[in-house]
DNA sequence: CGTTAGCACTCCAACAAGGTGAGTGCTAAC
DNA sequence: GTTAGCACTCACCTTGTTGGAGTGCTAACG
């Protein structure tokens, strides 16, 4: 497709303006790259993959600067592979191990560490399919006039409440109530229980209305809390110091767009593709980002858990080395829940 | 203090300022008063105001701005108060239904509608402390090889956590455990529990201690985790309408400090006093935001939950409306949260 | 004595003009 | 195919000019 000199122009140009977010012109070019050619030689090829698409021009007369199809065809087959350094990771170990406790700190962490490491905004959706599995509920007494409702499901207790009552309460009466509905419920998938199941359980525990409403409720809020996705997003901070991003316009209306949650999460659903996926400039759906890249990668906490973690910036960024980093957080993030839960 | 003529014409000047950002002179406050004095006059009476500290000139030949001291005065004596109207109220109520299940969807959605509502950064602390009573300990089967341990306190469930043996449990082992736990710490507060009643206990559980060693953990962690503190933090965005942030230089530097957590809790907790606080520019502790104003109130949710609930943005801001907002929120907040939880 | 008109002065902001430098495209020679 | 040379373009910086908004001061007025 391109010959080899091409490639190395191609490529010196794209790694300068990485490095400098300057438009860059041939001479430049001829100073840096080893092989010797002139300038003006170089301004030719620089002609033809303008011509091909690969590079723009801001205005004439101004250097040159990549494309979206510049930079996606140097991801693709010039980018040399950047690991993450041992000091590097060392380091994130270290942000972790100073801030975080438990399970349900990492995940802020994570996109707080990603963004200082890339430089960029970091995001991440934990979805979670609740695959709830009822056992048996038990109620557990805590003075004369309360109690504790306990939903046991196959993994642990889904949830548990406390059932008040004006009256003592009787422990015969709570018992009678667990009994049936255990029978009724048992070892079944708690958002598959029906309404009609329901209804039918409900004038059977009629004296009992209100502990059963309350059981309901419990199951409800279950499924509801238990199939939910949540929304990380940290660094909008470090936007800043990108010279893109110099005029206070471009930020706001980055910013606007990820304060919309809901849009975000569809942008990181976008690509049902598993593993690392990177989306360049005019290649993202939504025009709002249409000068931004965003590398992703997805993970796997558990049987119910799964996520996909990303970086957005500016369509110069570092890609190999986003790109290594990425994989390496939610490898690490997904033990690092694995032996907090544990 | 000030004569009546000067008050007027200080809250002119600090009313317009607030509405247009720009620096006021003395034709400006003339034509727009209705008090029929000549712009002379008003000069001499803003060299005066000046003077005194109320007002500031950001180089001669321009207009006035007020100074901190200046908004002190205006906050404190000029201001008509501005409740919040029913339409507002009515929006506010629409936004929290449309958003908001559960009581951990509150306090994110509260900061969110109160930096939309005031056009300002919105911040708020929430701060618990434990005050948990430990009643009792019960084991719940699951399957042979694994419990449910349910750590019961005065006011619910404290904690749970699966047990896991390696052998068939033995159902007699674990009611023992039970047992010693609950005979040695019932009714005691949690935040209590010695280390040497600890050490006695655990010679007597040596064949169990792997269990005992779990329910120390629990106990440990719903200590840890009662007594915690929570930022939220929200309308970053909303600051960059805001003229005196034009400049990228002044937007990183607040979002910097807005990212640093323990400073953002450290501010708001600098003001012990209760009720609505409101600090002023040069009257801020932290160099970072001398230019800025806080308008500060707190709440209570329960026994053990307090917290501060705030406004920060440019001193130029529209005080009566924030705070009138402000104790609105934190009211209702109280309530929905109340609410949510029965 | 407070108030007001008039005036000289200051300073910012906006605009225009000219110079500079980085970069380009084209052509002709190697 | 490669290169040197040259005319040209365009952003950007510097400098100068102008206009307007605003001030402080002084002298006159009721």
């Amino acid at each position: 497709m391109l010959d080899e000199r091409k490639k190395l122009i191609l490529q010196a140009i794209i790694e300068d303006f990485i490095a400098t977010a300057e438009p860059i012109g041939s001479r430049t070019i001829a100073r840096k790259m080893n092989i010797n050619i002139s300038a003006a030689t170089i301004r030719n090829e620089m002609a033809d993959l303008e011509h091909l698409g690969f590079l723009e021009q801001p205005h004439t007369s101004a250097g040159r600067i990549p494309s979206s199809k510049g930079y996606r065809f140097y991801v693709d087959w010039l980018m040399a592979p950047i690991g993450i350094t041992d000091k590097e990771v060392a380091l994130i170990k270290k942000w972790y191990d100073e801030r975080t406790r438990q399970v349900s700190e990492v995940f802020q962490e994570t996109v707080r560490i990603l963004s200082h490491t890339t430089h960029n905004v970091a995001l991440m959706v934990a979805r979670k399919d609740a695959k709830d599995i009822f056992k048996y509920v038990e109620f557990l007494p805590l003075d004369a006039r309360r109690a504790i409702m306990v939903v046991v499901g196959k993994n642990g207790v889904l949830d548990n409440k406390i059932i008040e009552s004006s009256k003592d309460i009787i422990v015969e009466d709570l018992r009678r109530v667990a009994k049936v509905v255990n029978d009724a419920f048992a070892e079944k998938r708690v958002s598959e229980i029906s309404f009609e199941e329901v209804n039918a359980l409900q004038s059977r525990l009629l004296p009992d209305a209100a502990v059963f409403e309350s059981f309901l409720n419990v199951l409800r809020n279950t499924n509801k809390k238990g199939s939910s996705e949540q929304l990380f997003l940290g660094g909008a901070t470090q936007l800043l110091n990108q010279p893109e991003f110099r005029e206070v316009e471009r930020v706001r209306s980055l910013l606007n767009m990820l304060d919309e949650q809901k849009l975000m999460c569809d942008i990181l659903h976008r690509s049902d593709s598993a593993g690392t996926v990177i989306t360049i400039g005019h290649e993202n759906k939504f025009s709002g980002i249409r000068d931004c890249s965003i590398v992703q990668a997805d993970f796997r906490l558990d049987d119910e858990t799964t996520g996909k973690i990303a970086v957005l910036g500016p369509t110069r960024m570092h890609y190999g080395k986003i790109i290594s980093t990425i994989d390496f957080m939610a490898k690490y993030m997904a033990e690092l829940i694995k032996r907090y839960a544990a």
